[in-house]
DNA sequence: GCCGTTTTCGGCCCGACTGTTTTCAGTCG
């Protein structure tokens, strides 16, 4: 594992995790916590930054304590302390605590009472009918506590975002049939439009809370019912996704939209905001504090309205500068899916894709898009199909022919061509060369050293055709982790080639992520976002592609086609 | 442990639901 911030920010929430279970300071635990996500949402690479000596306190959060830990993380991937806690307390403890029921106050009273050191003695210790005799717990929790576990065995990890789309609008839909209810808004993380959804939440008004609730956990899906209570009910759908589903009064919907919809690390910093203005926000409503009367809440606009700021779209709501932006009415005009003009990178029937060229231009066509890039991958995929130079020649000759039947449309000759271990490309520049533009990609030999990774990719951007490094991490969310690589080096680089470097819009890549792309813009870097589709029913996945943009600051500007056909090959131009 | 246009000390977001209790602790988001 690479010394990265995601590394470092999982070190740091480990002992904050270790210390809830130790007793600690609650502020103290906190204090942990939210250093590692803001940890997670710096642009920079800390490890660099602390070889350099540069001051890590500069980053709200972090102080003194734990600038010092993250510099022996850095040095020495881990620091004493959570050693020494690590050593008093089963770490095997922390899994236990990540089931849902299951509280660092329990966990302890598990570990003292019954020697529960894992999931394991848990298990056991359920089958034997231990736990409802502990004081505090009975028989209820028991149950509960073995439900959770079955719970984590079978969702395991976050759902794809267009996975848990296909989840919610049924269930949506299933809502507004209701007479009761008036409106209904999905809030929490889907509504920040984040790459992955762990659990959904519902907010509806309307006449007779009772009613929507009954109706809700009578939704046919259901499994199980966590809760359910006059404003709150909670349950499981089959496959295990959670629902929650909030009611409350019109008065107070903006306020509850914006509370339900986060990030949790947004609404501390605007309830920050409320405290100095000497306002309490919370998901009723904005009150004046003095006199507990309400000044706002029905609408979001509303409540930002009273915070003295500027509304604030849900995808930028984590706590990133978002604030800041928009007290100096900063805030970007964030990209949208109609500023696209083309989509470049797709498969044809040539490589691995399942549709014809004219299909997929068609296809494009009717979305609206004024040009396309076909890229079908080099002869290193074999199992892809990979072409080799003079296949490539054949399809060029293809696109050609098929080019001459469009006056407002175009199919750009390209490429998905790979980079191998040694930084050269997968075919010869004199078939790169008859080509308008080029995406580079890394599909093998993923776990190389940070050092040689570099030096592959830097060596392969290079060759005069490197125009798009595609995918640039490599990473499949949930299954493969990114490539170890510097990627403020790779940008630089980048900017000095006259390279892009792609947004995947694949629901399963989404690469660059959010936080590269925030890191292109301010240095100026632009992007290109594809769909990488391999049949036509995949060309709408640039709206994830949007999304994934959208929380990454980007505006029309940083992105290259957003741009027409010529200006894009004028730009790419090297 | 972090932070500061009241502060270098004394705060730190806050309300709902469940289960096991007879008034509340624990957990969650």
């Amino acid at each position: 594992m690479p010394i990265n911030n995601n590394y470092i920010a999982d070190v740091i929430q480990e002992y904050g995790d270790m210390l809830d279970l130790d007793g600690a300071n609650p502020f103290k635990i906190r204090a942990y916590r939210q250093a590692a996500r803001r940890i997670r949402s710096i642009t920079r690479e800390l490890a660099e930054m602390v070889e350099e000596g540069e001051n890590l306190q500069q980053f709200s959060g972090i102080g003194e304590g734990i600038a010092e830990k993250i510099v022996e993380i850095v040095q020495k991937g881990k620091f004493h302390q959570l050693e020494e806690i690590k050593n008093k307390i089963p770490s095997g403890l922390l899994e236990v605590m990540s089931l849902e029921g299951l509280g660092p106050e329990r966990v302890k009273k598990l570990y003292k009472e019954l020697d529960i050191e894992n999931i394991d003695d848990l298990e056991r210790a359920i089958n034997k009918g231990k736990i409802r005799e502990l004081e505090g717990f009975g028989k209820k929790t028991e149950e509960n506590i073995k439900k959770s576990i079955k719970q984590k065995e079978q969702q395991g990890n976050r759902l794809f975002y267009n996975r848990a789309e296909e989840y919610t609008q049924p269930l949506l839909e299933y809502m507004r049939k209701l007479e009761s209810t008036n409106r209904l808004a999905v809030a929490g993380s889907y509504r920040r439009k984040k790459e992955t959804v762990g659990d959904i939440d519902i907010l509806a008004t309307g006449k007779d809370s009772e009613v929507i609730m009954d109706h809700f956990v009578a939704y046919e899906d259901v499994e199980d019912i966590i809760s359910k209570g006059d404003t709150k009910s909670s349950v499981h759908l089959r496959g295990g996704l959670q629902v929650d589903l909030r009611v409350v009064a019109e008065e107070s919907y903006g306020a509850a939209l914006n509370y339900f919809t986060g990030s949790q690390d947004h609404n501390i910093q605007t309830r920050h905001i409320a405290r100095e203005k000497g306002l309490k926000l919370n998901e009723y409503g904005v009150f004046r504090e003095s006199n507990q009367k309400s000044i706002a809440g029905e609408t979001e606009d509303e409540v930002y309205q009273a915070l003295g700021l500027p509304y604030i779209v849900p995808e930028l709501r984590e706590n990133r500068g978002e604030i800041e932006a928009a007290r100096n009415n900063n805030l970007p005009q964030l990209i949208e899916r109609k500023d696209l003009k083309g989509d470049l990178q797709m498969h044809s029937q040539y490589s691995d894709g399942g549709a014809t060229i004219e299909e997929m231009a068609q296809a494009a066509q009717e979305l609206g898009h004024e040009y396309i890039g076909i890229t079908d991958h080099s002869q290193r995929v074999t199992i892809a199909n990979g072409l080799d130079a003079d296949e490539l020649a054949k399809e060029i000759d293809e696109i050609d022919r098929i080019n001459e039947k469009f006056d407002d449309f175009r199919i750009f000759k390209s490429v998905e061509v790979d980079i191998l271990e040694d930084g050269s490309l997968d075919l010869p520049n004199s078939i790169l060369k008859r080509l308008d533009l080029r995406v580079c990609c890394i599909h093998y030999k993923f776990n190389l050293p940070r050092e040689k990774q570099m030096l592959r990719i830097l060596r392969a951007m290079d060759n005069p055709y490197f125009n798009i490094f595609g995918h640039p991490t490599a990473r499949e969310i949930n299954k493969r982790p990114p490539i170890d690589v510097d990627m403020g080096k790779i940008m630089d680089a980048a900017l000095d080639k006259g390279v892009y470097l792609e947004l995947n819009s694949s629901p399963k890549r989404l690469d660059l992520n959010d936080i590269h792309c925030k890191m292109a813009k301010e240095r100026g870097l632009k992007i290109v976002i594809s769909t990488d589709a391999h049949n036509p029913s995949q060309l709408p996945n640039l709206r994830y592609g949007i999304n994934q943009a959208r929380r990454g600051w980007l505006e029309s500007e940083d992105v290259l086609n957003t741009r027409s056909a010529d200006k894009l090959l004028e730009m790419i131009k090297r």
